[in-house]
RNA sequence: GCUCCCGUAGUUCAACGGAUAGAACAAGGGUUUCCUAAACCUUAGAUAGAGGUUCGAUUCCUCUCGGGAGCACCA
């Protein structure tokens, strides 16, 4: 139970007690610690229902309220009830934290299982740095619902039966340059891609041509096919690539290929139930006047001043399928084979209204019981504040930016490093940079943009991974300089000085902290407490010597080093972040 | 035109409707015979504007201004 379910709990029947019936109350970690570690505005929230004063009935509640040891209660300002918790409180919260493997993390997604979608490049292009948002916030997501006992399953739905396959296909037919594919196969692959993209824009009739490549493909054809199996073939290689080095994983790859099979019977039967209609000459699904409200109807939209269909097609007036369609295929999927309770897709938010139509037509459907979340993220831009575009064809590739990191690294690496050996060296630059590059992702909201800024991006020091991972470092570097064995499990800390408290009390919070994430899908309230408790961890340290002290006070210090340690290692496995034991 | 997202220190970001808006970078001043200075301590600096709801608003509502995105055969 973490100190805030404890508090709430407490409170919970202090109220029941002075108002005779229960009640819903909330604690919050204290925003300014002058006033506590905990605070509940219930007390205002419940007088102002009762219209009592809410002094008067904070004052009733804590004289009924039984903290046991935990700490004090007090009243202030119009009603606020401020708990002070006691040191020794979490001294036992941190002793008892180190002997728990989950180190204070509630399991609270138990039986529940969470398909998450995410990353999903585009096969045949490499991937740019527009793909680091989806990648690595869903690795995350995927990381923590794991940690609070969610049955999660990674699916990476790549683009490998769409548009650009008819242009890939047009382009390898027509100007394939074999020579240049046997030596650097995914950059021939790019120059094919963009080959076709800029003549299709250009020409009509190469436009069309790569539309029919794509009808033949989808229908079967045995050389379509086979150019295309080579090209996802080859993709995988440099995808493979880059998945590693980020320490990214999925279950499955199920692309838009695998629902090819699927998508005529669904639009069949979406026609026979009377879900979808012909319009155009394109089967599409309209709005069934669900939600009332025209401006909240997904399939609705104001043109010429009144509202006019806005539909989702599921099949073009050519016979193909969009990915509108995959999408409910691949829905009803993961409903019926994989058992889905919910399904995130962690997809930029120019998406949004795309997703508003899919979840309005799973209701539809039958499958209103899953919980679909569309995880948006905002635009990444250009040093110039507009968004790298993905068109132009010109954006920095991924591998690139990651070797630039790395590069980055290496340089502070050799200047501030103790590692002695150039191996070591470099494998702590392609951590310290790939490090770097994640973390800024995780500490920015999801749906800011954010300027890509290589420079900012590496400055190793201030907010940023390396000072975190120099935390753990120094904590671990203490458990070296100790020349014996102790049994920290045995040790009941003593909190004493400022420092101690502040580090233990941030300690505390690991546990409320990681569930909270999912309330809304935002890993960056994770890498906030994590810059938190690695400056409570360096004050700290400055200010209490460990190994120096007197035997009971060095203990009690090294039970706060090594759960900090845990902690802080813990955390960042969450944000899909390692540690290096010295840097 | 309509819909959605966003406007917070010079810059990059925080803040379930809570109290005196919190960090980092940059700027100024300090700290190392002492466990890793990728660190610590310290000074200065911000809610785009106007209304409204509320005991209480950066947060919710309306309008204005500014930035971005989306608006059926692309994904």
């Amino acid at each position: 139970m973490t100190l805030i379910q404890d508090l709430a709990s407490r409170l919970s029947s202090a109220f029941e007690t002075v108002l005779g019936e229960s009640v819903a109350v909330t604690v919050v970690a204290a925003a300014d610690l002058r006033f506590g570690d905990y605070q509940s505005n219930s007390a205002m929230a419940l007088a102002k229902q009762r219209k009592t004063n809410p002094r008067a009935l904070a004052e009733q509640v804590i004289a009924a309220l039984d903290l046991g040891d935990l700490g004090t209660a007090d009243i202030a300002g119009p009603g606020f009830i401020n708990f002070k918790i006691a040191p020794q409180t979490f001294a036992a919260r941190a002793k008892a934290q180190l002997a728990d493997p989950r180190l204070g993390v509630p399991v609270t997604g138990e039986g529940r299982t969470v398909v998450v979608d995410f990353s999903a490049p585009n096969v045949a292009k490499p991937m740019h740095v527009g793909h680091i948002r989806s990648t690595i916030l869903g690795d995350s997501l995927a990381r923590i619902a794991r940690c609070l006992g969610y049955g999660v399953i990674t699916d990476n739905h790549i683009g490998d039966w769409g548009t650009q396959f008819g242009m890939i296909t047009w382009a390898w037919k027509n100007c394939l340059d074999a020579q240049a594919l046997e030596a650097d196969p995914l950059q021939e692959l790019l120059r094919l891609y963009r080959h076709a993209s800029d003549s299709a824009k250009a020409d009509e009739t190469i436009r069309e041509a790569c539309r029919l490549e794509l009808v033949k493909l989808q229908a079967g054809d045995d050389e379509n096919l086979g150019i295309w199996h080579r090209c996802i073939e080859l993709s995988r290689i440099g995808l493979d690539r880059i998945y590693d080095r980020l320490d990214v994983a999925f279950d499955h790859w199920l692309g838009e290929s695998a629902y090819n099979e699927a998508l005529a019977p669904l639009v069949e039967r979406l026609l026979a139930d009377g879900l979808a209609r012909e319009s155009e000459g394109a089967i599409c699904i309209f709005s069934n006047g669900v939600p009332e409200d025209p401006a909240k109807d997904p399939f609705l939209i104001r043109k010429d001043g009144e509202w006019t269909d806005f539909p989702m097609m599921v099949r073009k007036s050519d016979g193909g399928f969009n990915y509108a369609t995959t999408d409910i295929a691949t829905l009803e999927f993961r409903r019926n084979e994989w058992k889905a309770d919910a399904a995130w897709y962690v997809v930029d938010h120019r998406q949004s209204l795309h997703f508003q139509q899919l979840f309005a037509v799973a209701e539809r459907i039958g499958l209103g019981d899953m919980d679909l979340r569309h995880i948006a993220f905002g635009t990444i831009l250009g040093t110039d504040g507009k968004p790298l575009k993905t068109r132009s064809g010109d954006l920095p590739q991924l591998a690139d930016v990651l070797d630039e990191a790395v590069a980055a690294a290496a340089t502070a690496v050799a200047e501030r490093s103790r590692l002695d050996t150039d191996e070591e060296r470099a494998e702590l630059a392609e951590l310290i940079g790939i490090s770097a590059v994640k973390f800024t992702e995780l500490a920015h909201h999801r749906l800011s943009d954010y300027v890509f800024d290589l420079d900012k991006m590496l400055a190793l020091q201030g907010d940023t991974a390396p000072y975190l991972q120099n935390s753990v470092v120094r904590c671990r570097s203490i458990f070296r300089k100790l020349d014996e064995e102790i049994d920290l499990a045995a040790v009941t800390p003593v909190l004493e000085q400022e420092a101690e408290i502040h580090l233990a009390r941030y300690l505390a919070r690991y546990g409320e902290i990681v569930p909270s994430i999912l309330e809304d899908h935002r890993p960056n309230l994770l890498a906030n407490y994590l810059l938190e408790l690695a400056r409570a961890y360096h004050s700290f340290y400055e200010a209490c010597p460990v190994l120096k002290a007197d035997t009971a006070v060095r203990n009690s210090r090294l039970v706060l080093c090594d759960l900090t340690a845990k902690v802080l290692v813990h955390g960042l496995s969450l944000l899909g972040i390692r540690c290096p034991e010295r840097m």
